[in-house]
Formats: C-alpha cells, structure tokens, sequence
DNA sequence: GCCGTTTTCGGCCCGACTGTTTTCAGTCG
C-alpha cells in the first residue's frame, strides 16, 4: 500500500468521524495524519518493512502508527471496515463533491435518505433539499453547478500547463489595472508541485476592488466561485481555478508566506507562534497579550522572528522543515546558476527539431561549460535513432563543431535503449568510444516489477552507462510510471556508480521529489538534465532544479553542477570509483 | 488522537466567503 493510498484512508476517517459528530480533535489528528503522509517523502510501507520508528513522524502517534503497520502488513484495516459499515456505501461519494462537507452530508443522509450522488441529483431536483433550514434555493444551485462542473473538469493540472497560464494571467491582470504591486505566484506553482490544483497568486494594491473587479471581468472566466473585497476565485475557460488576493503593501511578506503554503506547513508555523505567545495571520504577526500586531516586508522576517531559519518554499511540505528550521538545519538548495553543463539532449539528427549548431550556440548563450549531444539509439526507429554508421558522423560533427564555436566543451553521446531484455542498443566497442551514455527505457514499459528491476540494473552493470535517463518514463498527467523496485534501483545505481538523471522536461519530471529525497540519501550522484528537443527545451532547468529542491538537494549532490575540470576528472573514472569520488569532490 | 526546552494533562491555526441568517454555521485552503 502506498502512501497515497494510505493518505486517503485516513482522509475519509477524518470525513466519516465528522459525520458521526465525534470530537473534533480526534478528527482534525486524522486529518493531519493524512495530509502529512500525503507528502511524506519516504515510503511508509518501506519504513515498516525496515523497522523504523514511525512516532518519529509529525502528527503521527501510538494509534496511528499501529493502523499504518496494520495497513502495509495485512492491504487491510478492521477500524476503517467496521466504522464504514456504519454508514451507506455511497456517502464517501457524496462527500466528495466540493462544498458539500460532512455536517452537510450528515444532514442529507438522515433528513432525506441521499445517500449517492444521483440520490443528491434527485433531491436537488424535487425541491426537497432547498427546503431544508439552513440549507436554501441558492445552495441547492451551487452544488447543482459543482456536479456539472466535476463532469468537464479533470483532476489537478500537470505544472507544465498551469505555469504558462499563471503567466498569461499576470500579464493580464497587469494590462487592466497598471498600479498594481508586488503581483506575485504563490501556492503549489511556487512551491514547484508537479501538479496543481488550483492558481494561488497575489498582489498589492491601494484599490483591491479594482484588481478584483478585472480577474473577474476576464473575458476567458467560465465562472465566478466567489468575490469578496480582498479575495476573488474564479474558473478559467482553461480547466483551472484561480484564487486571487489583495491587501495593504505593508502585509505583503505576511501574506507572501501565508498563500504560499502548504496547509500543513502553514498549521505548524501557527504552533509556533502560539507557543511564542503570538498569533500568526495573513497581515502579520499579532502580540495576544497586547494585541499589537507586527508587519513584515518580506518572508524572512516572518521565519526570523518565529525563531528560524528561512524555508524555501519548495521545501514547505508540512513534514520536516520546520523542526529543521529551527535546529538551523535547512541546507543551501541548489539554485539555477549552480548547474555547469547540460548532458541530455536532441538535435534534428533523431527526434530534435533544431541543428546541432543552434542547440550548442543556445547552450553557450545560457552560460553553459558543457554539453552532450545525446540523439536516439538505432532501436529508436521512430525517433529516428542514429545507426553505427550515422553515430560515426554524428560523433564527427560534434567535434568539429566544438573547436569551430569554441568556448563550451562538447560530449559525443547518445541516450540508448535499455532493451526488454536488459540489453543495451549499442554494443561496448560502440559505447567505449563515447563520452557520455545516457541509457533509457523506452519500449515494454508495462513489465512487472521484478523484469522491470532486473532490466534496469542489467543495464546499470555496463561498465558505459553513465546516467539512466528518466527513470519512471511517467508523463505528468498521462502516462502512468513504470512497476519497479525503486529502492533496489538507487543502491544499485550508489553500487554500480551510475548516476540517475533528474529530468526537468516538466512532462516528466522524473525522478520525482520523493525518489530524489531517498537517491540523495542513499549517496547516487544525481544530474539534472533538460532533454530538450528545441532551443526552448533548454529553459527547462527551472523544473529540474525545482525537483531537486524539493528532494533536499544542495549543490554537491548534483553532478553537473561541477565545474568542468571537475566533471572532466569524474569522467576518466572507472564507474566502480564513482559513487565515492563524487562525496569527495562535493564534500 | 497527538504532544511537551514551562506541560504526561490540557491544550490543540486562522480568516475569508457564502448563504442563511438577525449573529452564525459550514466549507475551504
């Protein structure tokens, strides 16, 4: 059972103890759980196998640890079965649909017997839910709106489209009221989730209204979810929701570092401030005995004064950061202009659309050291895949277009085919002769797990390999990821010295955060690649770079983010000696 | 149900918005 799965299990205990009307501590304890495992970075099914102390969790305690060890151990959970047996069968359904909570549900259930979503439908129709008290034509719309409205939508948006929506909506915003400050992304955009749910963003203004007034009067808004005097929430002809916010230029770091987020990160500096005798708001922080409230100008004077370090906001998961925080323990993250060199890309010799001439001038136009030119392999057929004899050429081209352009190091290389079988597309003679091997999977990525493991850490003992390329072959959204023992992957790939790419194609994003977080630890040099296809495709680093932040990553963990002599030195390496170089290099 | 550099018992995050209300409950993030 997977931490998602489990998250979700106690999210609907939460749901459940609520509708039964227990106390509310004890639902809001669950609600913590399920939020905190939902980002937890390690696997709790792992952590049980390996005996770890889950108490050591935040939120976690004696019983809560007892029915996660139940869940992994037994798929099951005998709390969970008996306490939904109290209830019918759809109402976890009905729960579901956005503003109907518990006390709502509750209230349908047993004054009105709706107990499905079409039950609801049905009600809704007949009048009988407007005329309950408390309940109202008006109410009776919205939800009809919201079931309408969970037909055409899908789930959370991948990163890769909401980010160029963000920034239309800024643009536009900006075009319609000009005075506007401070007009900032904010939420799981800032905080680089791979997908969001909905856009947070924020700003300054001396007329709120006005800036309201022009989110809502957007000609692409489908609906309007609300519209007060410092918030607006509107849905976009695009399939996503955007909260707007607005307050006095004197709040901006308070309110910065509350819309941010994350919920559960958010609860715990509030703790904090509790405990300092302070309440912490969106407008600042205000003296409970005195009742004076402080400003900040900017998000570091919140942490400062809460008595910790700055959190980055990729960092802000409500798990571990904030006791981090304040035993100073927060690393340097890995920032843009650490990365040196770039070691997986196209050219329009396979599946690239530009000249390997204009994706190398474009590299050294970003301030790059190096790079590797890493067309398809021959099984690539679709792709375009180079044969021995077009890789002789391809291999040619790259040299002499080093020393014509000259001030950027050129890599020979190739991303390769991990075959079904483990085999490897190009043989060693080939191998030998290039700089740079990027070994991927591209084909039978629907094998079970154990032929999956096998097939990838076979490649992995070729003494050539140097990276395996976006390791899950998910696609944010679309495709699901490869079935493997992921553990078993990254101790072979600390064993083996190959090093595991962290593909910041935002499709991908792959490795994801949580495998970041566990390759890190386990010591796997780590590389951040863009696997660009176009000139474009090099401005990618961003996501990759948001990703290993969000593993924890600082610089020396990141392979290209040596300088050149460096990496140069890596490179004559036997891959046995790897591993243990790069702690060294870094250390 | 969880938690403690004041606490093993007695606390537990905070405010905006909506729809229904003459003062607030429910939902959301």
């Amino acid at each position: 059972m997977n931490n998602g799965q489990i998250a979700e299990i106690f999210e609907s205990i939460a749901g459940l103890l609520e509708m039964r009307g227990d106390k509310v501590f004890t639902i809001r304890a669950y609600q913590k759980a399920a939020r905190t495992i939902e980002r937890l970075p390690t696997e709790l099914d792992h952590m049980v196998r390996e005996e770890q102390n889950l108490q050591e969790i935040p939120g976690i305690g004696k019983a809560i640890s007892e029915k996660i060890t139940e869940m992994v151990n037994t798929e099951n959970l005998v709390y969970y079965d008996k306490l939904k047996a109290e209830f019918p069968e759809g109402i976890l359904d009905v729960m579901q649909v956005p503003g109907l909570g518990p006390k709502t549900v509750g209230r349908l259930w047993k004054e009105l017997d709706v107990t499905s979503i079409s039950d609801l439908e049905k009600a809704i129709e007949n009048g009988s839910l407007a005329a309950l008290p408390r309940l109202g034509q008006k109410t009776a719309d919205n939800i009809l709106r919201q079931l309408q409205f969970q037909r055409t939508k899908g789930q959370r948006m991948p990163m890769a489209k909401a980010m160029p929506i963000a920034q239309r909506v800024m643009e536009a915003i900006r075009e319609k009221c000009p005075e506007v400050r401070n007009l900032t992304i904010a939420g799981s955009v800032r905080r680089m989730e791979e997908t969001v749910g909905d856009i947070d963003m924020l700003c300054t203004a001396d007329d709120p209204k006005a800036v309201l007034d022009s989110l809502v009067a957007m000609p692409n808004v489908v609906d309007v979810i609300g519209h007060g005097d410092t918030k607006a929430s509107v849905y976009l002809s695009d399939g996503i929701q955007i909260d707007l916010r607005v307050v006095e230029g004197t709040h901006f770091g308070a309110l910065l570092q509350y819309f941010s987020g994350n919920l559960q990160h958010n609860i715990q500096l509030r703790d904090r401030a509790n405990d300092l005798g302070l309440s912490l708001n969106e407008y600042g922080l205000t003296n409970k005995e005195t009742a004076e409230l402080e400003v900040f100008a900017d998000e570091e004077g919140v942490y400062q004064r809460l008595g910790m370090q700055y959190i980055p906001p990729e960092l802000r998961q409500g798990v571990w950061e904030v006791q981090a925080a304040r035993e100073n323990r927060i690393p340097t993250l890995v920032e843009i202009s650490d990365i040196r060199g770039d070691l997986h890309d196209h050219t329009d010799w396979s599946d690239g659309r530009d000249p390997m001439e204009t994706m190398i001038l474009s590299t050294k136009e970003r301030g790059l050291e190096y790079l590797a030119i890493t067309d398809h392999s021959v099984g690539r057929g679709i792709a375009n895949g180079l044969s021995i004899e077009r890789l002789e050429n391809h291999k040619k081209l790259v040299k002499e277009l080093e020393l014509s352009i000259g001030g950027i190091k050129l890599f020979t290389g190739t991303e390769m085919d991990i075959r079904a079988d483990g085999s490897l597309d190009y043989s060693d003679d080939v191998l030998e002769e290039l700089d740079w091997v990027v070994a991927s999977v591209h084909s039978a990525m629907g094998q079970d797990a154990e032929t999956m493991t096998d097939r990838i850490i076979k490649a992995m003992h070729n003494p050539h390999v140097d990276v395996i390329g976006h390791l899950t072959t998910r696609l944010v959204g679309e495709r699901q990821p490869i079935e493997a023992d992921f553990e078993a992957i990254f101790k072979a790939a600390a064993e083996t010295g190959t090093a595991l790419e962290i593909n910041a194609s935002p499709e991908r994003m792959d490795l994801k955060d949580s495998h970041v977080y566990r390759a890190r630890e386990l010591g796997v040099p780590l590389v951040i690649s863009t696997d660009a296809h176009t000139t474009e495709g090099l401005d990618n680093t961003r996501y990759g770079v948001g990703i290993a932040r969000r593993g924890w990553c600082e610089a020396k963990h990141i392979l290209n983010t040596l300088a050149l002599d460096e990496f140069l030195e890596f490179l004559e390496l036997d891959k046995s000696e790897r591993t243990e170089a790069f702690a060294r290099f870094t250390a």
